[in-house]
DNA sequence: TAATATACTGTATATACATTCAGTATAATT
DNA sequence: AATTATACTGAATGTATATACAGTATATTA
């Protein structure tokens, strides 16, 4: 898809939202009013400039026909994917997004915020396998068993969250090749970004 | 919803189609062309009862200005989940659908046809749980070490596929607590049901 | 330096379209 | 027996709409 103008983006989401809103595309006229155009051939050439470039389509010669070349919408339900640099020992926090998912938020119950690609194995027992999805919801309440996201510096991990005492949180592996990740507070900063909440395998 | 005509019901589908196919709704003369009617007026008079039965809305004085009321749309999305009544030693095949999930056909790369909801744990290691949903294409095009579907004689499975000889298949768990099933295609029919090609959770 | 793309206003017009009016006919209500 | 809903044809009309033509202006490309 090649580049696009601000006033043809602006002219392309009213499009989008003329049909969200009404059930069928505006007029020339429409757009005009949208946007504040005093002249039908202002919103005439930026169609005409959205077509050339693959946009949109228009039906010669019949009222409203215009049509979007890509179906924006399910956008509503675009979730980010974004990549854990590796896990088991866990590394970097690059909160890189890979791509975005279209899926209900409802999807996983409560709902979530992202997905995060898992690295390695150490939760192969709890069915988390490398290149595994994770629904990640962004929450602070967390119980002893949760599956959690926790960041330690710079370094990203998913296990399960045991807290021994108000100064001690372990983080535990599902795979005996690897150890517990003990945290004393006290010592160690570490960030709960989230818990996990659903997963998605795609073969 | 009151009780529709299959004459108005015929508009009603042409509508959608129509709107499917182009992205915008027909006019009088487009509907008439499509269900051959001769007057436009035909259209006008099924169009005003589909909008006093609450079908439809029309928008007065407007080209096109026809929207649906049951936006349909975002039904092509629905994949039934079909339970699974016990797997590991599998059991019974019976297609009950739980419910249905929304989300984009592309979901798992090629496509599939619905979920199935895992009992048991004999494909632990292969990080599918018990409850977990599998995204199950329909399709005899299966490989070695391909996860399928199968079902012999009313008993369904969930297990890695491997074919030893043209007469002998195995089917094999990823959990050492459960047998290889050997299977003589002599003495013993099977089906392949599909191959699961993605994986969901829901926790 | 000429050409092309962007970004507009403003006027004009053929036609695409909604919509009404006048009929005909059958079936279902009241 | 009189409405009312369904199901059409056919013609007529005002207007909603696409679209071309004539300008103005700035920025970018060849």
């Amino acid at each position: 898809m090649k580049e696009i103008t601000i006033q043809q983006n602006k002219v392309l989401d009213c499009i989008q939202e003329y049909i969200n809103k009404t059930g069928f595309p505006p007029t020339r006229a429409n757009i005009c009013k949208e946007l504040g155009f005093k002249s039908p051939n202002s919103a005439e050439t930026h169609l005409r400039a959205l077509e050339k470039k693959g946009f949109i389509n228009i039906e010669s010669g019949t009222s409203r026909g215009i049509s979007l070349v890509n179906p924006v919408e399910v956008e509503e339900d675009g979730f980010p994917i974004i990549g854990l640099v590796a896990a088991g020992s866990p590394t970097l926090a690059s909160e890189n997004i890979e791509k975005t998912v279209n899926c209900p938020p409802t999807f996983f119950g409560s709902g979530f915020d992202y997905f995060l690609r898992v690295r390695g194995l150490s939760m192969k027992d709890a069915g988390i396998m490398e290149d595994d999805l994770i629904a990640v919801k962004k929450t602070q309440d967390i119980k002893n068993g949760d599956i959690v996201v926790a960041r330690i510096e710079d370094e990203v991990t998913v296990k399960y969250f045991e807290r021994k005492s108000p100064e001690v949180v372990h983080l535990i592996p599902a795979n005996e090749d690897f150890k517990n990740i003990e945290i004393d507070l006290r010592e160690t900063e570490i960030h709960i970004e989230g818990k996990s909440v659903g997963l998605i395998r795609e073969n």
